[in-house]
DNA sequence: CGCATCATAGGTAACTATGATGCGGTGCATTACT
């Protein structure tokens, strides 16, 4: 048996003790900023949300504190390709045993899984949240008596749960039913709650108080570590000439920087077309997107990993699990949804610390597309079909694929179309499929509702994209406007982006110095993530405060970008306590 | 929302201009077949 059971929990291991065994155990030399504090705080039982760079930092949190919590950890991780690379990851490291759950595997596999991990043999089991949504799994799991249920990549909460992958939204009630008496152990009065933790390498302040808020955790540890990385050197170019000159530009950029590197694009067939044009210059590339045979996706990545390879042209489908550290460059041939994909795709390049490059090929038109992604409306035809479909059922559950059927649409719109109609209360939806919530609820009253929160959605998705405008159209020091987003405060122009270097962030820098030094209070009256309340906007929370404007993140409009002098003439801002 | 693609029109020969149409990202799991 491991160390787990021989320490008994009355002795809570002090930071020296963790510090230690991740030196004698793990043969780390030291412990990174913040990991001791997230430890430290499960092992007090204390929900915590870590917010570090990928690397061995993330996992070693709750690799730690499963040393000394008594039952198994649940791991909760989004791609089955990244839960072999996790067991194996920790098969070596030889101090615990992990194991993983789902459909890749054979049903004796998982069997084996399951029987390693109830005699104990296994401290990890490694799960995608839809296997959660299963019964015989959740049962599983309840006699296994988990203490600690960890969500890796936990910004998918946010950015899949809505819509693509639904099952992540109901990752807080999976902790809850962890957590509830059952019938069978009614002797000790239920089982304990398992701790919470969830570990992301990028989140923005509105993205991790959504998962703090949807995996229902209590009363959090927020350990965030620094989010600049100073060695990537950051650019914008913008393109006005067309989308031909742009094609270009791009070629011409990912022939002649430093080798690897990897092209971001938005489509596959872009992909594919980007990833011809630059083979023909003689490179070794590969294109990388969902359509290509599990295969080859397997078979690039691994050259990519070995140096074998030049440029992948991908689009976001290429990134979670990749930890290569030397990447040159990162060039977005367009724009993403959001900051935050944009970030945490940068994020790959250059994580040995030497020199990298981002850049980003910007061309306004490339908005559409995103604006797009991001829903065009909700569609009211569509949610009358859905809801009426459901309705019919008459309370009882409607196989999701009957629903498509009635409603004629494709898997994924359904499910983000049931998603907005449980959201308004309207509509349960289980393994079984869509019941009707509530027999008062009609159908029109439920239609209006999902639509209410479908607009709320847009708003906010239109507003991210309205940040990434921001950042590529600045003038200002980009890192400052980058680590603004994220939360921090970066006091003087970076010196190291393209705005620095023309000269024009040193400008915008002098200029806002002036403008706050003129003001009665500036931008010093507001601080990042205060809480404030805007007369017809309603609440929001400050998410960046520089010189002569400030940005709030509204609950229902998302993003508003506001000049001080106004703000402070018509009072709209009030504190919010 | 912007684009690539395809069909049509124009006016008489190989092609260009215009308009209509459809498409666009991310992965789990499950099922029905060879």
């Amino acid at each position: 048996m491991s160390a787990s059971t021989s320490r008994v929990r009355e002795q809570r291991p002090t930071l020296a003790d963790v510090e230690r065994t991740a030196r004698e155990r793990f043969g780390f030399s030291a412990l990174r900023p913040g990991q001791g504090e997230a430890v430290e705080a499960l092992l007090a039982g204390q929900d915590v949300l870590a917010v570090m760079p990928t690397g061995r930092g993330k996992s070693a949190v709750y690799q730690l504190a499963a040393l000394w919590l008594p039952g198994p950890t649940v791991v909760v991780s989004p791609l089955i390709a990244l839960q072999r690379d996790q067991v194996q990851a920790l098969a070596r490291t030889g101090v615990h045993d992990a194991v993983a759950v789902n459909s890749s595997q054979s049903a004796r596999e998982n069997g084996a899984a399951w029987d390693a991990l109830s005699t104990g043999d296994a401290e990890f089991v490694f799960l995608a949240p839809e296997q959660l949504a299963r019964d015989d799994v959740r049962e599983r799991l309840r006699a296994l008596r988990p203490s600690l249920f960890v969500v890796d990549e936990a910004h998918c909460v946010s950015s899949w749960g809505h819509d693509f992958r639904p099952e992540y939204l109901r990752l807080g009630d999976v902790v809850a039913e962890l957590a509830a008496p059952s019938e069978e152990d009614d002797d000790d009065g239920g089982q304990r709650r398992p701790v919470v933790c969830a570990l992301t390498a990028t989140a923005a302040p509105p993205v991790r108080r959504e998962v703090v808020a949807r995996l229902g955790m209590r009363d959090p540890a927020v350990v965030v570590q620094g989010f600049d990385r100073p060695n990537i050197y950051l650019e914008v170019v913008r393109e006005t000439d067309g989308a031909d000159a742009k094609r270009a530009v791009v070629v011409e950029r990912a022939a002649t920087a430093a080798k690897p590197g990897i092209v971001y694009v938005a489509t596959r067939r872009d992909a594919e077309a980007y990833a011809d044009d630059l083979s023909h210059l003689g490179l070794d590339v590969e294109a990388y997107h969902a359509g290509l045979s599990a295969e080859d996706r397997h078979w690039v990545h691994e050259a990519f990993t070995q140096g074998d390879l030049d440029v992948v042209v991908a689009t976001s489908a290429f990134g979670m699990g990749i930890d290569k550290p030397d990447v040159r460059f990162v060039l977005h041939a367009s724009v993403t949804d959001s900051l935050d994909s944009y970030y945490q795709e940068v994020g790959r390049a250059g994580r040995d610390g030497e020199p990298s490059l981002a850049t980003l090929c910007y061309r306004p038109e490339d908005l559409g597309l995103q604006r797009f992604h991001a829903g065009g409306g909700p569609d009211e035809q569509a949610l009358a079909d859905v809801a009426g479909a459901v309705h019919d059922g008459g309370g009882e559950p409607v196989p999701a694929a009957e629903v498509r059927a009635a409603a004629g649409l494709t898997a994924t719109r359904t499910t983000g179309v049931l998603n907005l109609l449980e959201q308004a209360g309207a509509v349960r939806v289980s393994r079984e499929g869509a019941a009707w919530a509530d027999g008062g609820t009609a159908v029109g009253a439920a239609v209006r509702g999902a639509v209410e929160t479908a607009q709320e959605r847009r708003r906010t998705d239109r507003s991210r994209l309205e940040m990434l405008r921001g950042y590529a159209e600045t003038t200002g020091c980009r890192r400052q406007f980058l680590l603004a987003y994220f939360g921090e405060r970066l006091a003087e122009p970076c010196g190291s982006c393209d705005t620095c270097s023309s000269g024009s962030a040193a400008a915008v820098h002098a200029e806002r110095a002036s403008a706050a030094e003129g003001g009665a209070s500036g931008a010093g009256s507001y601080a990042v993530d205060d809480a404030v309340e805007h007369a017809t906007w309603g609440p929001g929370v400050v998410m960046s405060a520089d010189g002569d404007r400030i940005t709030v993140l509204f609950e229902r409009e998302g993003y508003k970008t506001l000049a001080l002098a106004a703000v402070e003439k018509a009072h709209l801002l009030t504190r919010a306590s």
